[in-house]
DNA sequence: TTCTCAAGAGCTCAATCTTT
DNA sequence: AAAGATTGAGCTCTTGAGAA
C-alpha cells in the first residue's frame, strides 16, 4: 500500500484544553502573543466543524508545492504564503526576533526548574505526556502550578497546532518555559518557516507544522469560498481563521481544478500577481538543503533525470499554453481517443507542478540545481497518498462518488447552511460574483479580457447610488459635472493640509469606506467653522501623525536606521502633534485624534474639562470577543501624549522664564531655541497650574455602525461633529442617517470656498 | 582531527475511527 | 462486519555540537 501522508495539525486538542483552563490561567495567557488565537479556541469562535474536511483541499494544494521556489504553483503562477498572511490568519505577531529551531541554539539538553519538576527522567515530550501533566496541575492553586499550566498549554498548542511533530522540540520547551518573553519573537515567521521546512522535505509521509494554515490561506487569498456570515470584518490582531469554513472550501474545491485557482487569486487581488515568488529569508536554508543532497547522493546520478525533467517541462509547458489557447478538447482529440478525453484531461492536473511552472527570471540560471527538488513531482504526484485521500475529483471531474456522503452531512452543519450569496458583497470589496469555471477551456482572449476589464470596471452609474439620490438637483448637477470632467486629477476640494480627490467622492457616494484624507479634510472644515462661530474650541490632530507613531512591536531594523527613523519620527510628531497641541491646548476643550489602523477607524478624544481621554469605536460589538486592537493603538497614543505632557510640564518654568522653547528643526542634531508665541505661553502656564494626569477609557455607549457597513470613517467624523459642537451623541443611528451625513459632507465640500467650481475648469 | 551522545528526522505499527 | 483511513506514539537511524 502506498505510504500514507500524515497530517498532525488539529484544532481539537486545543479546543478541549481551553475549556479546562481556569480564570487564573487565562489571565496569564492573555499576556502571551498567542492569546488572540487561544481566545478564538476558548470562546468557540473556532469550532471543530469549521475545521474538518480540510484534508482533500490541503493535499491538493500541497501537490502544487515546489520546494525550489518554496511556493505553490497554480497554473502559471507561483504564490507563497508570507509572514504577513500567517500573522493575519493566526493572529500572531509578525515582527520581532527570529525563533531559532534546531541544534544550533541549545547545544545540550535544556534544563530548568520547570523541566526538572515535570520532565525529569523523560527523554521525549509527547502530547500524551503534556496533557496528562496539565490535567494533574489544573486544580492546584500555587502560583508555580498556575504558571506551569500556562507553559503546558502553550506547549500543547505548539505540538498539536502550530509546530506539530510527534515530539516537541526542546527548543520550543524553552520558549514556553520563559513564556513572559514570548512576545519578543516573530511567531508568524516561525510558523511559516517550520511549515515550509516540512513541505520542502524529501519524504512526505507526514506534514509537520501548521498544515491547516494552507487551506485557510487559500480561503483568505482567493474567492473560492465566502466568509461565514457575520464574520466578514476582522480587524487588528484577531486571527482571521475564524472567518472560514473548511468543509465549505472542500465542497467548492471539488468543483474546480487546481489550474483554475490561479484565476481566483486574481479576482480578489485585482492586480496581476507576478510569477516571481516572494522569497522569505529561506535562501540560507535552501542552500543547506542543496548541499546536503549533493553530498549524499552525488550529482551525476541525476543528470539524466534532470535532462528529462527539463525536456518534459518544455513539452508540458507548451502543452499547457496550447491548451489554454486552443480548446483543450480539440487538442486532446487529435492525440487521444475520444473516450479517454475526460480522464486524460484531468490526469494532467497532478502534474501541474511540472507542467505549469514558468521559471521566474531569476531562476533561469539555477536549472542545474533543480534536480533533487524536482524528483518529487517526477515520482508521479509527489505526495503519495492512499486512495481515500486522493480526492476523486482530482482524477476525474465527473460527479465524485464521495460527494453524496459529504452532501449528506453538510446541511447538518449549522455553519454551512448559511446562504453564501447573501454574504457576498457585505465585505464591501467583494462586489464580484464568485466565478466557478468547471470547464477548463478558456481561451487566451477570454483570459486577457478578464484581466483587463476587472480593475477598470466602472462604478455603477451615479444615479443609482443612494447617497447621490439624496442630493438636491443643484448638487447632483455639480457632482455629475465634476465626474464627467476630463482631467481626473482635478481635486474636489483642497485645503491647507488635506484634499479630496475624485476617488474620495466616489467612495462617499458609493457608500464604501472613505480614506483618511477625507477625515483630515473634514477636520479642517470643522476647524474653520469654529473660528467663525467660536462655540466650543477644539484641536484636530491630523491622521498623518500615525506615520510617525511607531507601534511597539514593529521594530526590526539596523541600529543606524533606527536612529535615523527616530529623528524622522520626532520631527514629524513635533510638526503634526506637539506643536499644534502646544499652540492650542489652553483654549481647546476637546482634542481629537482619529485613530487610523489597518482595517478600521476609531476616535480618541481628550476632553480637557473632564480631564479624561475617551476612545470611541463605531464597531464595539466585534471587539467584545477579544481585546480591542484599536483601543490598544489608542492607548499607545495616549501614553505618548501623556509622556509629552509630563516632559513639557517639567520644562515649562524654564521655557516661560526664557520665553523660548527648544526645538528640533531638521535631521541634524542641534536643537534651536525658538521664541514662544502667546498661545504657547498660555498652554505652558495652564500646564503648570493643572494636574495633567488624564486617564483613558473606552467608551461603551456611542452609537454603532451596522455590522456590514463600511461607515467607520463616517462615524468618526460624526462623533467629531457632535462632540465639537457640544452636542450629545445619539443612542442609535441608522444607515440612512449615515447616508445623510455623506450627502451633507459632499454639500459642505461643494459649498466651501475651496470646493471645486464648475467654471474654474471650463 | 576524531569520538561521543543527545536531539532531530524518518519510519513503523498498533489502536481507533469511518466508510462501505 | 470487514476494509480502509486516521491517529498517536514508539523505535531507529542520522546529524552535529562539544569533548578529548
Amino acid at each position: 500500500m502506498a505510504p500514507y501522508c500524515q497530517i498532525r495539525c488539529s484544532v481539537l486538542p486545543m479546543l478541549e484544553t481551553m475549556q479546562l483552563l481556569k480564570e487564573s490561567h487565562l489571565e496569564l495567557l492573555q499576556k502571551t502573543p498567542f492569546w488572540p488565537l487561544l481566545e478564538a479556541f476558548h470562546n468557540g469562535t473556532v469550532s471543530e466543524l469549521q475545521c474538518k474536511d480540510c484534508r482533500t483541499p490541503l493535499l491538493k494544494i500541497i501537490k502544487t508545492f515546489n520546494p525550489e521556489t518554496a511556493s505553490f504553483h497554480f497554473g502559471t503562477r507561483a504564490i507563497s504564503i508570507n509572514t504577513e498572511d500567517i500573522s493575519q490568519i493566526l493572529g500572531l505577531p509578525q515582527h520581532g526576533d527570529t525563533v531559532q529551531f534546531g541544534h544550533l541554539v541549545y547545544r545540550r539538553s535544556y534544563k530548568s526548574d520547570f523541566t526538572e519538576r515535570h520532565f525529569k527522567g523523560t527523554d521525549r515530550v509527547s502530547h500524551k505526556l503534556l496533557h496528562g501533566l496539565l490535567l494533574k496541575l489544573l486544580n492546584r492553586k500555587e502560583q508555580t502550578d498556575i504558571e506551569d499550566v500556562v507553559r503546558l498549554t502553550l506547549m500543547e498548542l505548539f505540538i498539536t497546532f502550530l509546530f506539530t511533530r510527534p515530539h516537541l522540540q526542546l527548543v520550543l520547551v524553552k520558549y514556553c518555559d520563559e513564556f513572559d518573553k514570548l512576545s519578543r519573537y516573530s511567531w508568524a515567521a516561525a510558523v511559516g518557516e517550520f511549515l515550509n521546512r516540512s513541505l520542502k522535505a524529501k519524504s512526505k509521509v507526514e506534514i509537520k507544522g501548521c498544515a491547516l494554515l494552507i487551506p485557510l490561506w487559500l480561503c483568505e487569498k482567493t474567492n473560492i469560498t465566502q466568509p461565514i456570515s457575520g464574520r466578514e470584518i476582522i480587524e487588528g490582531n484577531t486571527p482571521s481563521l475564524i472567518r472560514w469554513s473548511l468543509p465549505e472550501l472542500n465542497m467548492k474545491m471539488q468543483e474546480i481544478t487546481i489550474c483554475e485557482i490561479e484565476r481566483l487569486f486574481e479576482v480578489q487581488n485585482g492586480i496581476e500577481l507576478e510569477i516571481k515568488p516572494e522569497h522569505e529569508n529561506h535562501e540560507g536554508e535552501e542552500e543547506e538543503l542543496k548541499k546536503k543532497d549533493t553530498k549524499q547522493k552525488g550529482r551525476e546520478l541525476y543528470q539524466p533525470l534532470q535532462k528529462e525533467i527539463v525536456e518534459r517541462r518544455k513539452v508540458q509547458k507548451n502543452d499547457y499554453e496550447l491548451n489554454v489557447k486552443n480548446n483543450f478538447k480539440d487538442k486532446l482529440k487529435a492525440e487521444v481517443d475520444g473516450d479517454m478525453e475526460l480522464i486524460e484531461k484531468d490526469q494532467l492536473d497532478p502534474q501541474i507542478p511540472c507542467t505549469a511552472i514558468q521559471l521566474s527570471p531569476g531562476d533561469d540560471n539555477k536549472v542545474p540545481q533543480v534536480e533533487h527538488q524536482m524528483r518529487l513531482p517526477m515520482e508521479g504526484t509527489g505526495v503519495k497518498v492512499g486512495k481515500q485521500q486522493l480526492d476523486p475529483d482530482f482524477v476525474c471531474n465527473v460527479v465524485p462518488k464521495r460527494r453524496k456522503a459529504k452532501e449528506q452531512h453538510a446541511p447538518s452543519d449549522p455553519i454551512l447552511t448559511v446562504p453564501t450569496r447573501a454574504i457576498q458583497d457585505s465585505a464591501g470589496k467583494r462586489d464580484e460574483q464568485i466565478i466557478i469555471i468547471v470547464d477548463d477551456s478558456v481561451s487566451e482572449e477570454e483570459k486577457s479580457t478578464r484581466k483587463v476589464k476587472r480593475p477598470r470596471k466602472e462604478w455603477s452609474p451615479l444615479e443609482r447610488c443612494e447617497v447621490f439620490k439624496l442630493l438636491d438637483d443643484e448638487y447632483q448637477q455639480k457632482v455629475k459635472a465634476f465626474w464627467s470632467m476630463t482631467n481626473p486629477k482635478e481635486l474636489f476640494w483642497s485645503g491647507k493640509n488635506a484634499s479630496v480627490a475624485r476617488e474620495d467622492v466616489k467612495k462617499l457616494i458609493q457608500n464604501t469606506a472613505v480614506a483618511s484624507n477625507v477625515i483630515d479634510a473634514f477636520m479642517e472644515l470643522l476647524e474653520q467653522k469654529q473660528h467663525q462661530s467660536s462655540v466650543k474650541q477644539s484641536t484636530y490632530i491630523s491622521t498623518l501623525c500615525w506615520n510617525y507613531v511607531r507601534m511597539k512591536d514593529a521594530r526590526k531594523k539596523g541600529k543606524k536606521d533606527q536612529v535615523q527613523d527616530e529623528v524622522h519620527d520626532e520631527v514629524g510628531l513635533n510638526q503634526l502633534v506637539f506643536d499644534p497641541l502646544l499652540g492650542s491646548m489652553a483654549q481647546s476643550d476637546y482634542i481629537f485624534f482619529p485613530v487610523i489602523s489597518k482595517f478600521h477607524y476609531t476616535l480618541l478624544v481628550l476632553n480637557k474639562n473632564e480631564k479624561k481621554w475617551t476612545h470611541y469605536n463605531p464597531l464595539r460589538k466585534r471587539s467584545e470577543l477579544h481585546i480591542d486592537p484599536c483601543y490598544e493603538v489608542a492607548k499607545q497614543m495616549h501614553q505618548l501624549i501623556q509622556e509629552w505632557f509630563h516632559i513639557t510640564q517639567k520644562e515649562a518654568p524654564r521655557a516661560l522664564l526664557n520665553g523660548t522653547k527648544r526645538k528640533k528643526l531638521g535631521k541634524r542634531e542641534d536643537r534651536m531655541e525658538v521664541p514662544l508665541s502667546e498661545d504657547e505661553k498660555r498652554t505652558l502656564t495652564w500646564m503648570m497650574d493643572n494636574n495633567i494626569d488624564f486617564k483613558i477609557e473606552n467608551d461603551r455607549i456611542s452609537p454603532q455602525q451596522d455590522f456590514k457597513s463600511l461607515d467607520c470613517g463616517i462615524f468618526v467624523m460624526y462623533y467629531m461633529n457632535q462632540l465639537s459642537q457640544g452636542l450629545q451623541l445619539e443612542k442609535e443611528i441608522t444607515e440612512c442617517r449615515m447616508r445623510e451625513f455623506r450627502k451633507n459632507l459632499i454639500k459642505l465640500l461643494l459649498d466651501h470656498e475651496n470646493g471645486w467650481k464648475q467654471t474654474s475648469t471650463t
